[in-house]
DNA sequence: CGATTAATTGCAATTGTGTTGCATTGCTTT
DNA sequence: AAAGCAATGCAACACAATTGCAATTAATCG
C-alpha cells in the first residue's frame, strides 16, 4: 500500500471518529461542524468564538457561533465564564451530561489569557443557605498558568 | 422640636453615616458619589450600571462608570461575574480588603437575574495542579432565590 | 431521477455593555 | 479673582452576542 494511501485511510479513520462524536450526540455531521470539532479536539485550552472565527477565516462568524450553540444544547461542549468578556467553550468528557457532580473547576491565565479544563478537579458541595436552591455552579480561578510560568 | 425637623436631621445624620463611608476610604464624596452609594447600601442585590443607568435617568452612564470603577478601585465595592453579560457590583464588607480570604460565594437567580453575596459562605481552599499559580477565585452559584421560590 | 421540503449557512444589521477622548463644569488653593 | 485640578457630561467607538432573512445545501418523496 502506498503512503499517500495510508495517509488517507489515516484521516478516513480520524474523521470517522468526529463523525462518530458528532453522532453519538444527535448532531448531523456536515463539514462544517467536523471542522469545529476537530479544531474542539486538537485544542488544549477552551477556545472562544472570535479565536475560531480568526482560524476560519472564511466561515461566517454567525455560522461559528450557532455551531457551538448547538453542540452545548446537545452536551458535546460546555461554556465557560473565565471573568474575560468572551464565552469560552470545550469539549466534555466522555458520558458528561452537564449536571452539577459533572462540572469542574476551571483556570484563566491572567497572561496568556487562556482558559483551562481542570476536568480532574471537581466543584466541591457547599452549604448555602437552604432557601437558595443551586442548580449548577462556576467556579474559575485566576492566576499564572504552567506555560506562563517562569 | 418640629417633625420636619427630625426628618431633616435623622437626612442628615445618614448622608454622615455615607460620608463617613467615602471618607474612611479615601474618597472624595462628592454628591454624585453619595447618590450611588445610597442606591448600593439600600439594594439588597448586586447592582449592575445599567441598573444604575435606570435608577438616575439624568446622570450620564459614563459618570456611573467611573464612580463605580473609583468605588472598586479603593475597595469600597466589589464586582461580580455571574455569568450573566452584566457585571455587578456590591458593597464590600467592613474591613475588606478585597484578599482571596475575603471573597465570598455568589448567587445568581436564573429567574429574577437578581445576583446575591453568600458574605457567611467562603470559598473553600481546593487543591489544583500545582503548575498553575491562582491568585483570585470566583465561584458563583445559578438556581432559583429565596424570593423566587414558589 | 427531478421536484418539494427542511436544515444549514451566509450576509446585513442591531443590541447591549464597556470604554476612551475631549470639552465643560465646579471645587480648591493661592 | 485667577489658576489649577478633579469630577462630570457628551460624543463616539470597540466588541461580543444576537436576530432576520436570503441563499444554499441536504433530505424526502413521488
Ligand atoms: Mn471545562
Ligand atoms: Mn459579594
Ligand atoms: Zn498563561
Ligand atoms: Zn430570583
Amino acid at each position: 500500500m502506498e503512503i499517500v494511501e495510508v495517509v488517507a485511510v489515516k484521516l478516513a479513520f480520524k474523521m470517522n471518529q468526529l463523525e462518530n462524536k458528532l453522532n453519538t450526540k444527535n448532531i448531523k455531521p456536515t463539514s462544517m461542524r467536523l471542522l469545529v470539532l476537530k479544531q474542539l479536539v486538537e485544542s488544549k485550552s477552551a477556545v472562544s468564538l472570535s479565536e475560531l472565527e480568526n482560524t476560519f477565516e472564511k466561515v461566517d462568524k454567525v455560522t461559528l457561533y450557532r455551531t457551538l450553540k448547538t453542540f452545548e444544547q446537545k452536551k458535546l461542549i460546555h461554556s465557560i465564564d473565565d471573568g474575560s468578556r468572551a464565552v469560552k467553550y470545550a469539549l466534555c468528557e466522555e458520558n458528561c451530561e452537564c449536571e452539577p457532580e459533572d462540572q469542574h473547576v476551571h483556570f484563566h491565565c491572567e497572561n496568556c489569557e487562556e482558559t483551562f479544563c481542570l476536568t480532574n478537579t471537581g466543584i466541591p458541595a457547599l452549604n448555602i443557605p437552604s432557601s437558595f436552591k443551586a442548580k449548577s455552579v462556576n467556579m474559575v480561578y485566576k492566576g499564572i498558568c504552567a506555560n506562563c510560568a517562569d
